[in-house]
DNA sequence: TTTGCTGCAAATTATTTGCATAGTA
DNA sequence: TACTATGCAAATAATTTGCAGCAAA
């Protein structure tokens, strides 16, 4: 466990939402490279450690966002108006995906969730 | 509504599982240029007839796929294996949406799923 | 010492855009 | 005719990779 790997876990894990590697790169005052973040980024992912999705919006373009693997995992909402991710607590898909699974004859291993509209500051 | 266009979205319609641009472009056997394509698939996102989500795949990279909208839309199930999309049937997220908006406190309107696994075929 | 990580620079790839031309209403 | 889409080529931007030097075990 190298210092960037470390610099990169910590910072993850205390973010409480998802973050790019440019947010990473950024928060790490840049002392390391950003080939050095993407890597790190895909061995903790590859570990399990990490999980991430890619994420659209009209400000930040289109970007891969890395969090904190939790058991069971987490969903985010993401604020259209202020650009906030939104943890929404633990995983709910679990009667879905069975359901799922027995109507389509599929086995799921993963899948990917995230919500986008306006949070309760924004709609106002 | 141009020929570019009208086989842009025949193609997005008859097509069972989501494309991505570069789909598109092979099977409009590229008569018409990749960024003919592109223009095309935002339009008719912006106009809502088609929508689309970001996806990575071991072999295909990260490409946006897109596919015809319908009410209640349509979620996807990824085969990790043979790489083929299935449809899921309509979208079945709408009580977890309004536990979760009564929750958190926000407004969503539109959300992202896709599921991966293994199809019947690759199981075995 | 040996293996693996990092920095740097360059490559890759999906997607977007400027501009002149062609097509549509 | 007037407006908008298309083709082509170049620009963007996120992410990956080769290679040489450095750090960790």
């Amino acid at each position: 466990m190298t210092k960037a790997r470390k610099a990169l876990i910590e910072i993850i894990t205390e973010a409480e939402a998802p973050l790019s590697a440019g947010d990473i790169h950024v928060l790490m005052e840049q002392r390391y490279d950003l080939a050095t973040v993407y890597r790190g980024l895909n061995y903790f992912e590859k570990q399990g450690t990490v999980e991430s999705f890619t994420f659209s919006c009209s400000r930040e373009g289109t970007e891969r966002y890395y969090y904190r693997r939790a058991h069971p995992h987490t969903h985010f909402f993401h604020c259209a108006s202020c650009h906030r991710f939104i943890s929404l607590g633990t995983c709910r898909l679990q009667d879905l995906e069975h359901q799922l699974e027995a109507d389509h004859d599929v086995a799921i291993q993963e899948h990917t969730l995230y919500f986008t509209g306006l949070c309760s500051s924004c709609r106002d």
